[in-house]
DNA sequence: CGTGCAGTTGACGACACTCAACCCTGGTGG
DNA sequence: CCACCAGGGTTGAGTGTCGTCAACTGCACG
């Protein structure tokens, strides 16, 4: 573990996790955690290592991947700012990371002890249910996907990126989080070149445009009718 | 709501749910709920309708259904005896089921009030805990099966029976829930037609069997052999 | 005795996978 | 400064698996 900061409550409380709960509260939270700046790529967690430490996304996104038994990689779930990554796997009896966590973009976290999760996030109903919500939300939107399954996979990607994209809209539509085609593909289950071959032609369309890693949504409506027709 | 019946606190005790719970804790966390049988394929909750009540099966199963914008159905996952079924739904703010719950089989439930979640499940550390850890273990099971994706139906199939087996695992290998071919294709999003060229060559090949709607499973190492050489 | 559901089989076609080659960019080292 | 390499993106040709459509059986149920 690097670098890290002295802690700074102001910017905390308004993470959502954190919602409607007592300065007081929140110090006991994170107690004995701390700050972290992860960079694009890097490994947060590690597959099988031991799970002495969850997190809170201060700012920017992580990845959270599983290894397939074909050798590839399947992205289960993005997680965005705001969101609780590996809190469950420290109450759980066998206390090895069950995924990789990696950076999408410089990322910001909260780095949080074990000791602290079992002394006093499973006391506590507010952040139970606040964790509760929010494996909610994530079991829903990998739902979405498998509800998907048999559309064409135009409108797997197309419904893929736009959900995407309201998780962490800035202005305009632009997906702030730097995203690969063969990223798409791993949170699809699908061939990097089928997605390429889709998102080539919305491309020269003029339907998004990718700089820099960043993608661009530059007629969402078209992106969206490929949903709905279906 | 139909015909319920006086409740009795020494089968639900042994229930995971409430488990390392005392005898009060647990008739608060059951206050004003009934006992209520189901017959194979009756609808529990409607998708759209309020949300009132949510439930814990005391025995049998229940599918978890959303159809899909092609209007053939997707099931989400097949819930257990010791399941908690519908409870998210209460906490949120848009009050109605998100999903059609049906029975597989007879099933009876342990159905609970919405006020009862709002006034004690959402104060209760351990409950909420616990809800964490269902959830959780839901959540994997979907991943298991993305993790699949790639994989030829035939695998696909074989995992999912083998982890509905050990799921509900009687006496040798027969899977208590009666499952037809439509629905183990509803839960892998593929066609009837493609899972039942697959399983009905394993049955000629003597690996299962199905009778009265019940699937045993024969050759358990042929099926496990499927995943393995993937 | 008709209706509906579960299971089955076959023919056909489409969509996505596989494999292979290639471009372009940025970074690294001689 | 150039050569080399790696990673991301792209394209094409060929293949295969699974979806679609259609027809038919057996069985349960009212």
């Amino acid at each position: 573990m690097a670098i890290t900061q002295k802690i700074d409550l102001s910017g905390i409380s308004t993470l959502s996790v954190f919602s409607e709960m007592t300065t007081s509260e929140v110090e006991q939270a994170i107690a004995g955690a701390s700050l972290k700046d992860i960079k694009h790529r890097e490994v947060v967690f590690q597959i099988g290592d031991d799970a002495h430490y969850f997190c809170v996304i201060k700012s920017g996104a992580l990845k959270i991947v599983r290894p397939s038994p074909r050798g590839d990689d399947v992205i289960v779930f993005i997680a965005t700012t705001g969101d609780v990554v590996a809190a469950l796997v420290m109450g759980a009896e066998l206390r090895k990371y069950p995924t990789t966590i990696q950076a999408m973009g410089p990322t910001q976290l909260i780095l949080i002890q074990r000791a602290t999760f079992v002394n006093y996030w499973t006391k506590s109903s507010k952040l139970q249910s606040k964790l509760n919500n929010l494996l909610y939300k994530r079991m829903t939107t990998i739902q979405e996907d498998k509800l998907l399954f048999k559309a064409p996979l135009s409108t797997r990607i197309s419904a893929f990126l736009i959900q995407l994209l309201d998780r962490t809209a800035i202005e305009g539509h632009k997906i702030s989080v730097p995203l690969t085609r063969q990223e798409v593909a791993d949170a699809l289950g699908v061939t990097v070149e089928s997605v390429i071959r889709i998102m080539s032609e919305w491309n020269q369309n003029g339907w998004i445009r990718t700089n820099d890693k960043h993608l661009e949504i530059l007629k969402l409506d078209q992106l969206v009718a490929l949903i709905d027709q279906n």
